[in-house]
DNA sequence: GCGAGCTCTTGACAAATATCAAGCAAAATG
DNA sequence: CATTTTGCTTGATATTTGTCAAGAGCTCGC
């Protein structure tokens, strides 16, 4: 594995706190590996041989039952993902595949399973990392239950307004279908609450949007901190 | 604190394993307290003060948002709630209150983190109950995502059937209304969902399930280890 | 530059779900 | 024991969401 990835693993908060001599071996076990888009890395149901971290491009965790799927969240780098069933040594419960080329660092399980029990620091990171994964899952949940579509919508664009720097206009971050599918509507319906949102300001152009009228769209979403923020 | 508590708590997979000069240091600072029913014990946005640990009773997790509410989950005895935000010192992502009357442990949140600094076995053992809550929330957003009211509803009978013992006749755990919550419907539309699953052999009278016909149930429901499985 | 194959959009329609209002039944209360 | 309250059910209706089919607009490769 080259030395340049190391770099970048190493700056995770998960791994940033552990022993120098963990963090090799636990470098050792592991591969780095270049992906081209849309092959699918995990499928749910397998067990958790691997702990995937994301060095470059984007990943896609999407769920099926009974011939339907659903994205259910996406990972960008650097980041890890299929954490919590490498740490209970369980099924994976969501699949994965590159959305782009994507590059992926492979982390066998029972070595993170081992320096994990052996390195209070890399214990303490991880603990820090699924609360927070968790959290995420919570509120996702809070936004599907206590919110229309029309209102996942436009919480949505004000969050990726936010990620994209905080202006007028911005580009959506993956195809509508996708998009569609993330916010727990068809491809369809998404189309109809954009232009229920023109009323508000909205105006949909590809994949750029721009927000008109700032203060009315926050009003008709009224975003919360409990549900929106995902720093907290 | 009595001493018969110490017992019940130190019996959870969250306490079993640390040093035992720590476990008596985090009762120390902790208290027992008996809640009458329909009590909020907590209010979402709030800073997390205490990890809480339901004795006797159960406790129900429920999030608001302009003027709507839901019912997250269930906590029944003997177990913890709210670790993540007390972990991450965090604010409350719900509320909680007491279905029934309850006996609640409180402890500090401060000692929680600070004995998680200093005992390995301690962190180790939150992490596998983050871990575990996180698939849980995971299941719960799949159900949510991947199936009609009715084949929730249907799924849920399961579940509840096996909690229960696996007999053909079994109880509601609770009542209607916060069921209909649980699986994201409302009331009205749940007794309708009662009267969609009579073809598949589900019987009704008033908490009373009975399930006719075990097999049709179960092809129509469609239950999967990856959704309907808790244990793992 | 042009067609093939996409995604996205749109309209018409169907199904699922929510809402409102009323009535019923069981449980709690005096 | 009667009365009130509360939760549950039901029907009628409205809204939301999904489905199907067709067409518009893009992108990509030849």
């Amino acid at each position: 594995m080259p030395e340049s990835a190391y770099q970048d693993i190493r700056k995770l908060h998960l791994f940033s706190n552990m022993a120098d001599e963990h963090f090799q071996s636990l470098m050792r076990g592991a591969y780095v590996q270049n992906f081209p888009p849309q092959i699918e890395l995990i499928t749910e149901g397998e067990p958790s041989d691997f702990l995937h971290v994301v060095l470059s491009g984007s990943i896609d965790l999407f769920s099926q039952w009974n011939g339907r799927d659903t994205s259910m969240a996406t990972v960008r780098p650097v980041s890890t993902f299929i954490l919590a069933a490498t740490i209970n040594n369980a099924p994976y419960l969501m699949s994965a595949r590159t959305l782009e080329k994507s590059r992926i660092v492979l982390v066998p399980s029972q070595d993170v399973r081992a320096i994990f029990d052996i390195d209070g620091n890399f214990a303490r990171s991880i603990v820090t990392e699924l609360a927070q994964c968790y959290r995420a899952v919570v509120k996702t949940q809070k936004d599907l239950k206590l919110r229309t579509s029309l209102e996942r919508l436009a919480n949505y664009l004000l969050r990726q307004q936010r990620r994209a720097g905080g202006g007028t206009v911005f580009d959506l971050e993956f195809e509508k279908r996708r998009l569609a599918s993330v916010l727990g509507m068809t491809p369809e319906n998404l189309s109809r609450a954009f232009k229920g949102l023109q009323p508000y300001g909205v105006t949909v152009s590809g994949t750029r949007i721009t927000i008109g009228d700032q203060a009315d769209l926050e009003k008709f979403a009224k975003p919360s901190p409990l549900i929106d923020d995902f720093s907290t």
